[in-house]
DNA sequence: TTGTAAGCGTTATCAA
DNA sequence: TTGATAACGCTTACAA
């Protein structure tokens, strides 16, 4: 865009391509090597020629290339977060909290989206390998064994969070302990007068699904006294949910109260109760596995487990910064304990 | 470091590095260039050495560098995404639209937040360019000049959303038309009997609160009558709100309608309004600029401007890629209407 | 205190 | 069809 259309490589200025430590040091007059130490605070470089390259610097607009850095140090300051979705109120926080920390230790977070696909988490993660990521912070989806086995294989420092993946060793992990969380919860339902309780369940394979029932089971068990406990299977759509719904509630052996496993099965139920004139808590009590910022909005206000998604975040950043530096501790399993805060929406007494 | 406590290179096996092109040519027994011309699909590898090569691939794990592709091609498939804050729904389902598109393409989605601060907005977006991203979407902060100028000095492709710039002609832009919304609301409000009309704004800075204003101004103003209008300041803080607005609509010259500029706005009044035991809408009417996933979930149900973030996103997509692959065409400024949903929280008639 | 040069992994060019 | 090599921007060990 010159005279021609293309101007030769000596020409002068417009040049598109951003500037290396080369032109730097070109226009300060010093080599290379003076620049990057100036760069990089070393004390091996007189006042005067710091003053000239930072100018050149400054006049440039130089901001280096981390891939360069990256491929010079045969690292990345880059840390991955795989997640199933981005829509959940919590993982949204969970990445904010995992991008201050981040940008903190001046790493750099890039997030990506599994769409609760294990293939495709397999192949994004792939992508953050290629980039050299330093680490990995992986909210595992429904099939998380073979994406494992590859960041175990490729050695990439990883740390598991939400969902407890059992019997895994080879990662720290930092998850949610619902199964306290529902054994507490049902046992306080029993306690005021509840005595048939579903728990509303959007992913029955899942084996955090499957810790769930246990614990309901164990709950409902241990208390006697004709106490009953089912599971309703929500599926993915929520056309369809308003008819399994329909079923489940109007049925004569109907529960007095629903566990949801998730804040999206709650707004569904909040949806399909008040269409088919369902009184909250009088006809049916809820109480939500995950609380969303819109908890304390309905009426009545929603009951709901309050997950430490700040406190996750933190440590598991925590957890794998020690990695990254190379730490070869024992892997930890850490369970964190979610709040329950019982509202308007579940009956109490009788 | 050489042969002293570390192995000496030559050694066998137990590497952490990730195999490189030089691993596999050597496992396969051919060049590396032969190994690049099978990795990139060129025709001019003979089929059984092709098929060493992609064996050497498989059994070493082989993943390539995207700093080293990055790094040669002067080009890297990684696309910026600046947000203010990742809480917003609405700005979660924009990320999930562009990172949608941006695997389609073979790009990666790197996400950045300012906190709506204009320094930490200029750093994060500095760091982009580091990483030699190709190019940037951005949802602008309050003090967007500096940024967008160090962006068009760096040539960075970019594209600016959600919030219109005003007089920013260097760069593509697709925003909401607040304005529109905004003034045809205002006009039903006034059909509909309401005689003021209250703005709820977090940001009056913000030059589209500006715009906003405007748009009220001139829907109130040609309509006469005696219809009023104001703006209510509501801070950053919940707890500080609850007093701005006990004292705004306790007035004597209280609005009838309240329109709020978000929905982080539209839950504090939601919750003040409840605990003064205000009804809605009989008491007062509310309208969302933005609407929340919960908005059907309130009672009543919430009234709201739907925004076209979806669209949005792909629009903002497409433009960049044109961008990027060096498109010199005039910017343009797309501008989508949002459709307004009126729904219990607003009275009709009187 | 400063300059020089090797090497990180990849691709494109050129020679064989 | 294949192999060798330069270049991309940066850091660092070493020489001056």
């Amino acid at each position: 865009m010159r005279d021609d259309d293309a101007a030769p490589e000596s020409a002068t200025g417009n040049r598109r391509k951003p500037p290396t430590i080369n032109d730097v040091a070109q226009r300060a007059g010093v080599s290379v090597g003076t620049v990057s130490n100036v760069l990089n605070h070393r004390s091996t470089v007189s006042a005067a020629r710091r003053e000239r390259v930072l100018q050149a610097v400054d006049e440039l607009g130089f901001s280096g290339s981390m891939l360069a850095k990256g491929m010079r140090a045969q690292s990345n300051s880059l840390v991955g977060l795989c997640v199933p979705h981005t829509a959940f109120a919590n993982l949204a926080a969970l990445a904010d909290t995992l991008d201050e920390r981040a940008v903190g230790a001046d790493y750099e977070l890039i997030q990506v989206v599994s769409r609760y696909d294990s293939r495709r988490e397999l192949s994004r993660i792939r992508r953050l390998i290629a980039y050299r990521a330093a680490g990995l912070i992986i909210v595992p989806s429904l099939d998380p064994k073979p994406v494992l086995d590859h960041c175990y294989k490729a050695k990439l420092p990883t740390v598991i969070i939400n969902r407890l993946v059992p019997d895994e060793r080879r990662f720290d992990q930092v998850t949610i302990d619902h199964d306290k969380a529902i054994y507490d919860a049902s046992r306080q339902l029993l306690a005021w007068g509840h005595r048939h309780i579903t728990l509303a369940v959007q992913f029955p394979a899942l084996s955090v699904t499957r810790q769930r029932i246990d614990s309901l089971s164990r709950a409902v068990g241990g208390f006697g006294g004709g106490a009953r406990w089912g599971v309703l299977e929500c599926g993915l759509d929520e056309e369809r949910f308003k008819d399994i719904f329909a079923s489940h509630v109007r049925r004569r052996d109907a529960p007095s109260v629903i566990i949801a496993s998730n804040s999206t099965v709650t707004s569904w139920i909040l949806q399909s109760a008040r269409s088919l004139g369902i009184r909250m808590p009088d006809d049916l009590s809820l109480l939500s596995l995950e609380e969303p910022e819109w908890a304390l909005l309905t009426e009545p206000q929603l009951s709901a487990v309050l997950q430490p998604t700040r406190e996750i975040g933190r440590i598991a950043w925590d957890l794998l910064l020690k990695r990254v530096e190379g730490s070869a501790e024992e892997p930890v399993s850490i369970r964190c304990e979610g709040r329950i805060n019982f509202r308007g929406s579940v009956a109490r007494g009788t």
